[in-house]
DNA sequence: ATGAAAGCGCTAACAA
DNA sequence: TTGTTAGCGCTTTCAT
């Protein structure tokens, strides 16, 4: 009796090597490049894939071969700037060399919470993990990656004893700080964005410059990640008359920032200078345009890739790398004015 | 001899079969829940489970089981705020349901660029694809999709004989064109985001609403996914009187039209009034806040992924989801003016 | 250079 | 309810 019809399922290595007519691992050296195959034999399967349109398996690859071409990007948030970014520049650098890419959102610190959150991801076999640690999220979410798993994590601010891709936020910070010093202001104001730590690199560059400067410390406001919460912020930084500079943790936040002193009355940056962090899209077709610190997330993204990679072929490789975000001057900020008394 | 000692390996299900002493498909029944397991047996499982910090192989069950809890995302971009917004939501709704999902990015709607960049996901075993068809890369690589694989499709506009989710965008964009025309405009002009194909809804709408209303119609201007490419179509728009009224494709774009209209000295809304589509984040904060249309991307992104689920369970289920943006009335937008003549 | 045989970690079918 | 057996689609020895 003949051999059954195939149904349409999709086809298998077995099914390629009956139709070339050479046996199964002879194609599954011409899929890997492991081995060498004569050209003759070579062309057979080939075609034979061509024809059946075959795609091998990556799940029988895996189980098999336990090496896996899968990464996984572990996030507190996928669609802020910052956050989108990054995960961007992972994805172009890993699908350049043939990696896919899973992602993983750990919405919460807690424990548990991390726990459920990665748990369908780390059942699969993975080649490794980049974990975005710029909130308490990600920080918890690198405590619980296997350890035999290679790992690079990415931040604003270098930690030892970890593989990590860094964007060095304080010292921009501080640049920035002494920007606004530099224009004759006393002091300058922070409000900061939810960091990822007891403080945050943003925060100490500030602190530091204002330290140096021996100007008087203001309170630290603490904004949320909504761009909106800025706004309240703004109108009580308006009632005082000590803050004609604001550093603010990101741009969006200095937007809100901005609106709210707006609404007081108050002029950018005539009564008050207003710089920001990351140099969003919108930062420079603000009005004013925002002075700010550029940062490139998609290059973070991809030198962590990269970092990532020399982990996974064991290429003993740097264990770290860092670049400082620009910093590029626009309207929001200028020398002080005496304020007009309330 | 007796065994040799295991190394750090990661155990697998023989592992917590031996240390349960029971048999390897018990403890896959309680992994799965498929059978029942005596309580007694079902306790030692758990606890050998616990104690080795078992987790079960992806790779390996999806192999036997031909069932997979992986979907993937094919988008053009990931990190544009509608985009980045509707993974989001995909992931979010996908997660719950302890799906995994896997990012793939097409930047290109070139046919061989397609096919590699879907490559690599494709030989996965997918229990689905859910593919942002909002541009042509994401038209391109619906069409590459296998057919026996569970697809749903995201956009702005319904198309025939697919499984999809859908945002209204034409009728949305037709009731703010109705809107600037209700205030006094005599035409409104549309500057227009890269569309999918040769005509997008919020175009069509637009069209529909001047066609309604005998007023002319404006040859539409076209601007890339940059904000800042909307700053030289603003000044453009600035040097046309009748250019009282402005419709464009997206907030990012219309805040650079917004720029360009102020930097060839005209004021909104007083000179010329301006509406947005899309309700970003920042919309609210611009000066003056923005009249636009609210899209809830996250939610598109969730409905997508509960259809995509029936059609993974094989619930018949609906093929269709559709949702209309709500307009947002804020200050961009006002009665014409009679221009100063120049 | 090529093929035969083994087996990755699991679930499905079957028997008990 | 439980265990035994088979085998998913590949890559990896090991012969030849």
């Amino acid at each position: 009796m003949g051999r059954a019809i195939k149904n349409s399922k999709n086809p298998t290595i077995t099914d390629v090597a009956e139709r070339a007519g050479v046996s199964v691992p002879t194609v599954s050296r011409v899929l890997t490049g492991a081995a060498r195959v004569s050209p003759a034999k070579r062309k057979l399967v080939e075609a034979a894939i061509a024809e059946l349109r075959y795609r091998p398996s990556a799940a029988a690859r895996v189980l098999v071969s336990r090496r896996s071409q899968t990464i996984a990007v572990i996030a507190g948030n996928t669609s802020r700037y910052g956050y989108a970014e990054t995960i961007r520049g992972i994805e172009v650098a890993a699908r350049a060399e043939g990696y896919t890419v899973m992602i993983t959102v750990v919405e919460n610190a807690d424990e548990d919470e991390v726990d459920r959150a990665i748990a369908a991801t780390l059942t699969q076999t993975l080649a490794g993990v980049v974990v975005l640690k710029f909130d308490p999220p990600g920080v918890a979410a690198l405590r619980k990656i296997p350890a035999d798993l290679p790992v690079v994590a990415l931040s604003g601010a270098r930690e030892t004893g970890i593989r990590q891709a860094v964007l060095d936020e304080a010292r921009a910070a501080e640049e920035l700080t002494e920007h606004l010093l530099g224009l004759g202001h006393a002091t300058v104001h922070h409000v900061r964005v939810p960091p990822s730590r007891r403080v945050d690199g943003r925060t100490s560059g500030w602190r530091r410059a204002l330290i140096a400067a021996q100007a008087p410390i203001p309170p630290v406001r603490d904004a949320t990640w909504l761009p909106r919460s800025g706004v309240a912020i703004g109108r009580d930084l308006a009632a005082d008359p000590s803050a004609t500079a604001v550093f603010c943790g990101n741009d969006e936040i200095a937007m809100g920032v901005m609106r709210g002193l707006a609404e007081a009355g108050l002029r950018v940056p005539e009564d008050v200078s207003v710089a920001g962090f990351d140099d969003h899209p919108l930062a420079e077709l603000w009005s004013p345009p925002l002075t700010t610190a550029r940062q490139d997330f998609a290059g973070l993204g991809g030198r962590g890739f990269q970092l990532l990679l020399q982990a996974i072929d064991g290429t003993g490789g740097r264990l770290y790398s860092s670049e400082r975000p620009r910093l590029v001057f626009r309207e929001s900020t200028a020398a002080p004015r005496v304020r007009d008394p309330r």
